[in-house]
DNA sequence: AATATAAGGTGTATTTTTTACACTAAGCAA
DNA sequence: TTGCTTAGTGTAAAAAATACACCTTATATT
């Protein structure tokens, strides 16, 4: 046994969930099988790691090579590996989000046989998806409405320069609930964490609001926080 | 292609890290390995999961099979895929964590082969480990210690019953700080999840403590609670 | 030019939560 | 009985969270 050590290859996935922000709707992306099983089906973009190549790197090929966007930094939440999982066979999956700026990002074209396309998707309206990714989702869904409250991952969704108005916008439709304008403004500059420009939103119809951005400098300093029982 | 689908298996293990605090001190289940590769290394209790097992049931038999520890509820917090984490192939690994009350459950032994002994370790004090153990055992520490801030899990640590110095001791180690006395008492009990019992400490040489019981019922009826921007 | 529309922007009082801090009480042992 | 050790307790001050409403500004409309 020892003097012969076996040699192992695992066979896993990843799967995506890419969220965006737009037109004040929360979105994620999801393509449309073109391969079985669950040819025709939506699903999240995911595909086979390679038997040499990095989980996060997989990750951000096939999102590539599914949606067209590249470069994109995802973070792990969860591996699934329930047994009826994958109709061919016992397949892991290792499951990733990221949210980013649509900002000139909405041109997606698969750049593989295995998605048809790729589209944007309301939260809201998520149809059926293939495999378990519908739980996939809700469980994404669910960790970043969680992270939102104590980590400032809602900027990533933004454009640079945002206002404080879109800003809890994005807030109120995560966490699925009304804020109040004033408390709002007053705990989010508390932070500190923000930069007011000298600049103005344009080319809308009515007064046009100071835009601001994330400082990461800032954020780096000021938010060493930590919860409860600090001594 | 679509009228010969493939088969596939995963081949994947699971380790475990399991918490347990006994005469103060925190500390984890090692195993110490009688397998090459790593033979006569310790090592997070973990192995190879079946191919028509479901994974949460894998650790709990290897945990079982390597410990003699049965019945453990165990969460799962990450999976760690680097290419070079195990010598014989590409095997990646989904890691658990459990903390559990150690009351009678001192008895290691394993009934398996490739653990040689099991032992409680202090965490102030683990070694090297296998593979790439010592990088999953800082992320489930770094993991449990946050959650222990926003949920109660430390009771699944003590005895059913226990004092509220045990349990801030307990908090101590894990958050690895001085809490004071009346604060944490008087938070810990407006939480309105202890059941204080019309027992005493016994077998000590000094005045005996109050024991309190967690209340599964309360804790299901007062912690809703939620992070900041409830409004 | 006047008016309507729509969102921007702002402050204060109240309540709740967090923090800092030190002594007496009880039980056992010598 | 005295000493030792841990249990157990309260209050004041500071900080954070909440509730709440009106004026301002820019544009579009007549």
């Amino acid at each position: 046994m020892e003097n012969l050590p076996a040699h192992f290859d695992s066979v896993f996935t990843v799967d995506c969930i890419i969220f965006g922000f737009d037109e004040g709707e929360l979105k994620i992306l999801l393509i449309e099988r073109n391969e079985e099983p669950f040819k025709g089906w939506f699903a999240l973009p995911g595909y086979f790691v390679e038997k040499t190549e990095a989980i996060e790197s997989a990750a951000q090929r096939i999102l590539y090579e599914s949606t067209g966007l590249r470069g994109i930094y995802m973070e792990q939440f969860y591996t699934f590996g329930a047994l009826g999982r994958h109709p061919q066979g016992r397949v892991i999956t290792v499951a990733y989000y990221a949210m980013i700026r649509l900002t000139g990002q909405k041109d997606l074209k698969p750049v593989t046989d295995f998605a048809k396309q790729a589209v944007w998707v309301n939260v809201k309206d998520i149809p059926e998806l293939a495999f378990d990714h519908s739980r996939i989702f809700r469980k994404g869904f669910e960790k970043i409405r969680n992270k939102i409250s104590y980590q400032p991952i809602a900027f990533e969704l933004l454009p640079e320069k945002f206002t404080l108005t879109q800003l809890q916008n994005l807030y109120e439709v995560i966490l699925n609930k009304k804020l109040d304008k004033r408390n709002f403004r007053k705990k989010m500059l508390s932070y500190d964490i923000l930069k007011e420009l000298d600049e103005k939103q344009k080319g809308v119809s009515y007064r046009a609001a100071k835009l601001y951005k994330f400082d990461k400098r800032k954020f780096a300093k000021n938010f060493h926080k930590e919860l409860s029982f600090t001594k």
